[in-house]
RNA sequence: GGGGACGUAGCUCAAUUGGUUAGAGUACCGGCCUGUCACGCCGGGGGUUGCGGGUUCGAGUCCCGUCGUCCUCGCCA
């Protein structure tokens, strides 16, 4: 306590952020950062900063070695708690009604002129964020955010220990596999010519845990995809991963319902409605146009081919004709010009592939708009009723391919979303969306994948038998979905090996590769496997929209560039020939020149 | 890999049609001020206009290339 303190003791006895009235009086201790100094000749304010809040010092006329404070030194200051007057209250502050009238001052550590303004409200560039990112983290609302994805994780943490699961490391260092995404390799040096992959998932490994009889795995997993990045994905992110045996679709679901509705209550004080609405991927696309729908407001598409082959509308003729879709939507009674819909609209049409987007103000009478010629006598009621539209209501159209005239609907509808403001952010709307297809041909390719990963369950064990169409085969995984974003996906495993071979058969990945690849997984299939099924949860995607943010990156320590670098330490950064040559590779093409200027830019930072 | 936007002082931005010595706010440095809390007032330093080339009497501005950042399509089992 107090009493054990030595004079000229500049360690802290409280934080910034916690001095009260009740404290008035007591000499008490604090360090920080000055966030902000007010000069004012004989009496110094200055603004202390830690990760608590913020407390203002006050420095008299004794203290001439304030005048060289200058913002994010890093000091300790020993003073007497004072409540201020009452015109003197900052009622901005938690620490406003008292002040520290400061008895001694250590400058611990100076700062230069930072190039991120702490205490300023507007933000620098994201390349300069990033490259001072520890500067940038020092702004309160990036901490919130940080603190936020802790209590998240936190929290589940404790749920998943509540259903008797165990939490198990996986390794970093393991195989490539030869499906999915690109993996990063790292080179082996014992091992001359093999490379070990980063995990894009600990998939095998947790179905090998079940294999094992852990019976209930999670972990905190670190992944790893060397693919493009965009603001919701980065090259190295965090899922919430689970397995659980001797189990189907529905105890996955529950578990998962369990947690999250904890999780949501404790870090949030968030109330979550459950079970969550359980949609068919079949579904979601027919009345959303997309697999993860925002279900939180209607604007649902409606099949209008029947209607419009009354009509002489040559597009939506001609588009059925080649076998697409007319689809609709009634965005209600909006005040939009005809320039905002033929030009606006339209344009958020197109980033679906669309043509054109066909637009009707409805009403009984024939209404207005591209389509209303199309629309006299009495298929005017009819779309009408077809689309549940009042006299006034604007209706949009897509003719087209089915996948373009629903993925530009979805495009129009989330337009909508923001512009006529149809959701509340704090209302978070959960769905499971089930029953995949199990495998999609790839034309380039000549030949089927996986939708979702080989060792997903298909709905059928026999596979449909021999000869049968892949294209028809359902799949047993699922994805959570979250206000239009995905947050996760997971399936029932396969857990007969025989199951699993098929599924490689069908694939195209022959025996050897088979054996080669995946030969361990097939041996532990086959020593007596529990039917099994798990779930992996995006942690970045999930504290990032839980936070209010549409972007990851400020859920994140230290993300990366959308090219996939750390500004900060400038990584990836070429390394030394000797490091080369010990894990036995040798640079080529335009690797070779650009590591040469990484080489002479390197030696231009060397100190003059 | 494709498309779009951007790059000027430490930071945020301005700079007319291509035209004189590239400005402002803030930060920083110095001076003044005993109750501020975005303190105020006075003064000062600070620029390879991302980099390279071209057009021009003249380029921050126009053209080409290149590097970087963001968004996005492809990609992401």
């Amino acid at each position: 306590m107090a009493a054990a303190r030595r004079a000229g003791d500049w360690r802290r006895t409280h934080t910034c952020g916690e001095l009260r009235p009740a404290h008035v009086g007591q000499t008490v201790t604090l360090n920080g950062w000055v966030h902000k100094r007010r000069d004012h000749g004989g009496i110094y304010f200055v603004d202390l900063r830690d990760r608590y809040g913020l407390t203002q010092v006050v420095l008299g006329a004794q203290f001439s070695e304030a005048l060289k404070l200058s913002g994010e030194d890093v000091i300790g200051v020993t003073g007497t708690v004072v409540v201020r007057d009452a015109s003197n209250v900052n009622k901005e502050r938690e620490t406003g009604a008292i002040e520290v009238v400061a008895e001694s001052l250590a400058i611990l550590s100076k700062a230069k002129t930072p190039p991120i303004d702490v205490a300023a409200s507007e933000l620098p560039a994201v390349d300069t964020r990033l490259k001072y990112r520890y500067l940038d983290l020092r702004r309160p609302a990036l901490q919130k955010n940080l603190i936020h994805r802790a209590r998240l994780i936190s929290a589940m943490r404790a749920a998943f220990e509540r259903e008797s699961f165990v939490e198990v490391e996986t390794p970093v260092l393991t195989k490539a596999t030869p499906e999915g995404a690109r993996d990063y390799l790292v080179p082996s040096r014992v091992h001359p010519g093999s490379f070990f992959a980063l995990p894009q998932s600990p998939q095998i490994f947790k179905q090998l845990l079940m294999v094992a009889g852990m019976d209930k795995y999670f972990q905190v997993a670190r992944c790893f995809r060397d693919e493009d990045l965009r603001a919701d994905r980065q090259p190295d992110f965090t899922q919430l991963d689970m397995e659980m045996s001797f189990v189907e679709e529905e105890d996955v679901f529950a578990v998962w319902e369990r947690v999250l509705a904890a999780t949501f209550r404790e870090a949030m004080g968030i109330e979550l409605v459950t079970p969550f609405p359980r949609l068919r991927h079949a579904e979601a696309l027919e009345r959303y146009g997309s697999d993860k729908p925002d279900v939180r407001f209607g604007l649902e598409l409606v099949d209008v081919a029947a209607w419009a082959k009354k009509t002489e509308f040559k597009v939506f003729l001609g588009a059925l004709e080649r076998g697409g879709r007319v689809l609709g939507l009634n965005a209600g009674n909006v005040a939009f010009s005809r320039k905002e819909i033929e030009e606006g609209l339209n344009a958020v049409a197109a980033l679906g592939g669309a043509k054109g987007l066909a637009w009707w103000k409805a009403d009984a009478g024939g209404g207005t708009g591209s389509l209303a010629r199309f629309a006299a006598g009495p298929l005017a009621g009819e779309l009408m009723q077809l689309l549940s539209a009042k006299s006034g209501d604007l209706c949009l159209f897509v003719a087209d391919a089915q996948s373009v005239a629903r993925k530009s609907l979805n495009e129009v509808r989330l337009h909508l979303r923001a512009k006529l403001n149809l959701v509340d952010p704090k209302h978070y709307a959960f769905t499971w969306v089930t029953h995949f297809p199990l495998f999609t041909y790839d034309e380039d390719a000549k030949r089927w994948f996986s939708e979702h990963h080989p060792f997903t369950a298909p709905e059928d064990w026999a596979l449909g038998g021999p000869g049968a169409d892949p294209g028809q085969l359902m799949s047993r995984s699922y994805d959570l979905v979250m206000n239009g974003w995905e947050l996760g996906s997971g399936s029932i495993r396969i857990h007969r090996s025989e199951v699993q071979e098929r599924v490689f058969e069908i694939l195209g990945i022959g025996p050897e590769e088979r054996q080669e690849k995946f030969g361990f997984l097939l041996e532990a299939l086959s020593y007596g496997a529990p039917p099994h099924g798990g779930f992996a949860l995006g942690l970045d995607r999930t504290a990032a929209l839980t936070a209010g943010l549409d972007n990851i990156r400020d859920v994140i320590a230290f993300p990366k560039t959308a090219s996939a670098a750390d500004l900060m330490c400038q990584a990836p950064s070429p390394v030394r020939p000797e490091n080369l040559a010990e894990v036995h590779i040798q640079l080529a093409g335009q690797a070779l020149t650009r590591a040469a200027k990484g080489a002479a830019a390197a030696a231009d930072l060397t100190p003059k």
